[in-house]
DNA sequence: CAGTGGTCTAGACCACTGG
DNA sequence: CAGTGGTCTAGACCACTGC
């Protein structure tokens, strides 16, 4: 499977099998040969399939998994990762209460206050990575908790993917966005960074959050992405941390 | 290996032949039998030492190398991880330049405000499992890029484990601050957790780091742990976010 | 019970490092 | 060149799930 060259410290030229696998998997997973919260074949089929020991089909998967693409099950199967899951819901979403019981806390109640369509500046076109005055869509919400406004969100799609996206559509969705991306736009955030600050909210932003205008609040700009590193959407986040903090592992 | 027990899914009372070999290798780091930066006895050596197959000791090390307590170097060996890597230097530190160049930056220049010993008061002594009252060691140190204050840190640490730290070895030593507790005192982190807030400085703190009453300022708590998940460090920063941001990425 | 993922072994061979 | 970690195979058996 490997293409035979000449060793060439430069350029490697080399690549496990188990890689040429994974590889081969991704491509079938962002065909979309298996939807979100499917199974994929099992680990002797796919053996089967590529021609490998199913030892090596396993370590592929393991890399995906580890990587959250895909769910295993023992005794059942490994199944394509979905922001739906009732466990790891809100996976990217790090504000946590003080009081560390996000379960006592429930669902936030969320609060469309935008969405239209337009022309990209120039910042949101290099962070989606398209020109700029390429069509986007931008959703502006909020999110409160027991009634207190946390989150102001700002969020930036590329309008070619999101057609038909409105905010009645997103009003009318239950739970997680992304859930409702990978359902209604075939769209699968996979990966993400954030840069975080903190800053003092515009006239606006302090009405909108019921702050008063000096409050300092955590500015938290994401740029999340399908597979192939593609960036789909751009968000900044403006969180009250007087009730809340974002919470972060180091490994 | 196993202790052979009836089958009772509410307490597993089964464990893989590879978790108890990555505990026993644990214990070893543990106990310091092989020191920061050594390497650990050969895959081969591991598993005649422990009566097992290669493999077995393979995947025990794999997940010790996963969680950063240990380094693989193909053709070289496995070697015990250190925070005073050239790689990897201030793994812990998430703040970086606007410019995202944090090579041309270079290292910060330091100052240590103060140091002294103290009873632990009441939240200090959770956070580090102690008793209120208990003996710590309080560090504030100012750490400046260019010339600029950026970061202003409070920290504690528990006096039993720090015998003789004071402000000269402290200004003396150079490298990461963890990298010193590994050669000096024996101890280190290998876990920590963050609580992020946005934060208006007391009139001290805005002295400190040179700017106006009311700028707001990243408030960065973490608490870092030794193996066993002790902890070991309360550390209370305070970033400038000006010319910096706090990079994190979401899997 | 059959089918899935998970563990464990033994052995062969490959890629990288250093002397 | 010998020694290290890294890949790959084939086969046996175990634990978990659902029918």
């Amino acid at each position: 499977m490997n293409t035979p060259t000449l060793p060439d410290p430069a350029t490697p030229s080399f690549s496990p099998l188990y890689q040429q696998i994974k590889a081969l998997i991704l491509q079938s997973l962002q065909a979309g040969e298996w939807k979100p919260g499917e199974p994929i074949p099992s680990e002797m089929d796919l053996a089967a399939r590529f021609r490998v020991s199913q030892g090596t089909v396993r370590k592929a998967i393991d890399e995906l998994a580890s990587e959250n693409l895909v769910l295993r099950r023992q005794g059942k199967g490994t199944f394509v990762a979905t922001h739906a899951e009732q466990q790891v819901q809100y996976r990217f979403l790090k504000l946590v209460p003080d009081s560390g019981d996000t379960a006592t806390e429930g669902p936030a109640e969320r609060t469309i206050v935008d969405c239209k369509r337009l022309r990209a500046s120039a910042d949101v076109a290099r962070a989606l990575a398209l020109r700029t005055g390429d069509a986007v869509l931008q959703v502006r919400r909020v999110l409160a908790y027991a009634g207190v406004p946390t989150i102001l969100e700002d969020l930036w799609l590329p309008g070619a993917f999101f057609k038909g996206l409105t905010a009645e559509r997103l009003r009318a969705s239950r739970g997680p966005m992304y859930a409702m991306f990978e359902a209604e736009f075939g769209v699968r955030m996979v990966r993400a960074e954030e840069k975080i600050r903190a800053v003092l909210p515009d006239a606006e932003q302090a009405l909108l959050l019921d702050v008063a205008a000096g409050t300092p609040l955590l500015s938290v700009e994401r740029v999340a992405h399908t597979y192939n590193d593609t960036p789909m959407e751009l968000r900044r986040g403006l969180y009250r941390t007087d009730t809340h903090h974002y919470r972060n592992e180091l490994g």
